[in-house]
DNA sequence: TATGAATGAGCGTTCATTCAT
DNA sequence: GATGAATGAACGCTCATTCAT
């Protein structure tokens, strides 16, 4: 997060994360060049993003940071308004998520080709997921206080956590399907995977 | 698969596909070119794999049959062994791949790799699934049978098959967990969530 | 020389020049980019440079300019406290410039840089000698008037001149020597090169 | 010095390194870029360069190496003819020294613009004198055995060498000078310099 | 006097691929 | 079947400088 940057340079940021979110969703991380995310923006030189970032993990890093922000403001708002227990919670987490993935697929997109794809040269990840956020861990937690409340029967809730980013993210790979169909699918899945069983 | 083609030049090329498999794995995609595959394979010039592969597609398509065919000799023998329903088959399923990623876990990241990151230069992905083999395809299907024949609940197939393989392949992400503790998990988790309902 | 500048631009070219010969002293002329030098002064554009000095050669001129006065204050005050002859005279020369060395190494590494390393496109010395000063001349002129007045052997002046002045620059080099030992081996050195032969 | 290389590719590289040689000594190191060595050697592309060293560092090592294999096969014939004491033998080095000078004046242009402007990014010299060669060691030993045949007067070995180098180097930006009367100077000079005082 | 914003040219380097034996 | 040599395009990045307040 920068601070005490100007309007104007904080809307050319802006504008060159848009195009780089674009560039990055329709031809892949290892296709999105700043001469590509430049022509996109339509600025005339790819100067002007070595000018707004330090360096291309910079400019990655901002795409994350861009994406979760609006992800979390997405999605926030009706997390915040659940009212039931961690398994309505679970169900509007799912939901919501495909939301939003319907309602910015570049978004996502591009995230998602950033976490698979951008490394360093010695393969390491170039955006860490503690750098940003963490949503995995996030959940593993919301899985663990329902179990000590009872609400969930009994497993790893690091794997559960995994699997159900996995299965969400797995989602926006398939725009053809209905999202709220999906969610549906996926609340019934980990409804029944997470309930306590029956005595 | 080629045919005609000499032991000889048979041998490089199985050469060339275990060292690009092993760069893949270790430096990702991205950093996986020709120079740093051609080092690894202990070849002096990049020529060696111009000459023996049409183009980089042509050999990133040979490392993904590569895997797959070990991948399905691997499982193949487990899950022809099995004996009971479609349950314990999934069960199955789930584990012997597991089992895999900690056999051959250069060769699942390789793969994962490739399916996330090689794209060409419009975007589109460098191997299309169809074009060398698509197990979650073959997952779909085992569960519409399982459906039919009463063993499983009423769920999309479709979205469940893509599920359990993004499941799986979350699992190959974490290769700190015990692979067997990891399968248990997701056979529970996945066995309630596809069991016909209680009554 | 610039005339009717302010006394705070005359304080900021002052900081900006310190910077600059500390940059030059450090990483080389080839490495003192505009961006490393306005870092070093703590400035956040290199607009402020270019706002102050015309060109980067007139910036390049000013630590020049600045180095010479420097050392023309340093080393003029034990000059003129010579009484005896040229012969003390050379002495004293080479020991005062050898003494500024080691009170301003930065100072004369940033000069030498300069002289050896600054450049036009074209090839040309960025700072012509005659455009600042030109201690060679005088030395050379020096060593003539000594000859005419009997206190030296015969001998080529320029070429003396010279070998002098890259002595000294030598020993510049050489910060890990003990200024006034070395200072006392050039002047044993030049001493027997100059004097007049034994009958 | 590279083993096996094939007889095209040294001449290849030969022919590199004289352009390398002539760009360094008529523009200096900072101006002399691929771009400009490529066109002054008449090839195509800079990729030719790149192929044929691994980096700018190895290319000027080359160079570096050439210039010195040059002065050492053109000096060490006339070095080796020597009869006489070591007096002699300094003033047959100076001598030869700057006949070299004369005869391949590109040569030690290059050579000393890159000991005096090659540095890496943290101001280290690009190449290390031991890297290639070390005249001024090698110097500084012949003075040591001189003192101790009697042959030369008690003075600082290394300073003395540093001083005879420095004044060699500096003739060879004077090469508006007649070599043979700019030797005969420093032979005078440094034999005053270095013989043994009268009793 | 000062500043952020923007610029086009150039840098060394790497890319997969083709040429010519 | 194998090889070294060569290629043009593209890469991210830095350069000193200018524009516009």
């Amino acid at each position: 997060m920068r601070v005490n940057e100007s309007v104007a340079a904080g809307a050319r940021r802006a504008q060159i994360v848009t195009a780089a979110i674009e560039t990055i969703a329709e031809l892949g991380y290892g296709n999105a060049s700043f001469a590509r995310i430049a022509k996109r923006a339509g600025i005339s030189s790819t100067r002007l993003i070595s000018y707004h970032f330090d360096d291309k993990a910079d400019l990655v890093r901002a795409v994350v940071t861009a994406v979760f922000a609006e992800a979390a403001d997405f999605m926030g708002k009706r997390l915040r308004a659940v009212t039931g227990d961690r398994s309505e919670l679970l169900a509007t987490y799912i939901e919501s998520n495909l939301e939003f993935f319907a309602e910015r697929p570049a978004a996502i997109r591009a995230y998602l080709e950033i976490a698979t794809s951008a490394r360093t040269d010695d393969g390491a990840p170039l955006v860490r997921p503690e750098e940003v956020d963490d949503p995995e861990s996030r959940l593993a937690a919301m899985f663990r206080e329902g179990q000590e409340a009872g609400e969930f029967r009994q497993f790893d809730p690091v794997v559960m956590a995994a699997t159900v980013r996995a299965a969400i993210d797995a989602a926006a790979t398939r725009p053809d399907l209905d999202p709220h169909a999906y969610a549906a699918e996926l609340t019934a899945l980990f409804t029944r995977a997470t309930r306590r069983d029956p005595a």
